[in-house]
DNA sequence: CTGAAACTAATTGTTGACAATCGTGCGAAC
DNA sequence: GTTCGCACGATTGTCAACAATTAGTTTCAG
């Protein structure tokens, strides 16, 4: 069964276990219900992939993402984006196009009633798109792993107040660079984009 | 025994096992007098590097990386360079600089003088060097997983006649940016160096 | 009362055997 | 002669038991 190791990414990801604590074996047994075996390849797997820390002896905890670290991931998946950005104006079709204006179109909306919710929602979607069209996948599997890397810190910048209405403009200028077929503009509003998710990362670590 | 798993990547790098080929557990067992078991976790483990493919029930086989792939994989070396150039400018000490101009003059000369291989081992430790200047840890675990997805395709470039001429004065232009701390025209010199490198890959391609 | 050493319980590392699966080669039918 | 099906060999997937290591605890000497 290999869906034990997704069950236990799940599980990991959407923080039923926190940062630091130690991933024992046996419990995991118990938890998932697959052998010692399976649980050590799913360990091993995650360990991989940056979720959690493996010591020789000492058994596997989940991985303390400081938050230094997860403004250095950001910073990765800014340039990362930029370039998945930059693909996606060359490569667009005119149907494609048309889906990102109708997101955009939505973005707006829910900015203006107000629905924060949505608008992460739709943020995600606007991103995947962007990345379908791209169709760039080392790019892609890399974005991934760091993606699953802060899943948590992630929670936290979508309760942010008045980011939406910072953010909507960029979302809008990304949508429209790709639009015209300029990957060059299109790299830079997507940079710009996540270089304010940038800073929003630091001043919390100024205040906290 | 980890070191198992450091054996079969070398082995695999150095290119004694080509792509596509089959990788069965009883072989790699006799060749490197590891158990099956560790012999299976540093297959794994390389799966995650992506340096092999594990398919269910058919075991594994040396990942086939095609040049579209590696053009692929060189654009996001590009972005992740260009950004770690970037942090290098803004945190280069006076030392540092001087072993970047070192490694200047060095490469300067050997081309003069026509050492290629030289060039190439400069080349090398100019890019380690600015990476350690930066000191950007995500960055730099996803550059080396990329270089040694790379490892087979880049030992052409290096005899690509012509090409330390052409890239010499890049490099200089990248030095010079980091000395001047200048981020910004540091990520622009490297970018420009490594996108003349998927130039010539593309070329390769419609010649090959 | 404090420190170190030895013991013990908990946990991970490793091994070998067994089960499941896949590809291949043979044979028979059309 | 070709193709389909079957069985066999090779290979990987999984498991349970055993060995090695670690960390915590107790004990004893100073």
């Amino acid at each position: 069964m290999t869906s034990a190791r997704d069950a236990l990414r799940e599980t990991i990801l959407t923080g039923d276990y926190l940062p630091g604590e130690r991933l024992v074996e046996a419990t995991l047994i118990e938890r998932f219900g697959a052998s010692r075996f399976t649980i050590r390849l799913a360990l091993q797997d995650l360990a991989a992939e940056g979720l959690v820390e493996i010591q020789r002896n000492r058994g596997a905890v989940v991985r303390k993402i400081s938050l230094a670290e997860t403004i250095e991931i950001t910073q990765v998946r800014m340039v990362l984006e930029g370039l998945v950005a930059a693909h996606a104006a060359e490569r667009v079709t005119a149907a494609e196009a048309a889906e990102l204006d109708e997101i955009g179109l939505l973005m707006r909306r829910a900015v203006e009633t107000g629905e924060h919710r949505r608008y992460s929602d739709l943020n995600q979607r606007l991103h995947a798109l962007i990345r379908a069209i791209a169709g760039h996948g080392t790019a892609d599997r890399l974005i991934d792993t760091l993606k699953a890397q802060q899943a948590r810190h992630q929670i936290m910048l979508a309760l942010v107040p008045g980011r939406p209405q910072q953010s909507l403009p960029q979302h809008e200028a990304i949508i429209a660079a790709i639009r015209a077929r300029d990957p060059k503009a299109a790299e830079e509003a997507m940079r710009d984009h996540i270089a304010s998710v940038i800073e929003v990362l630091k001043s919390l670590d100024e205040s906290g």
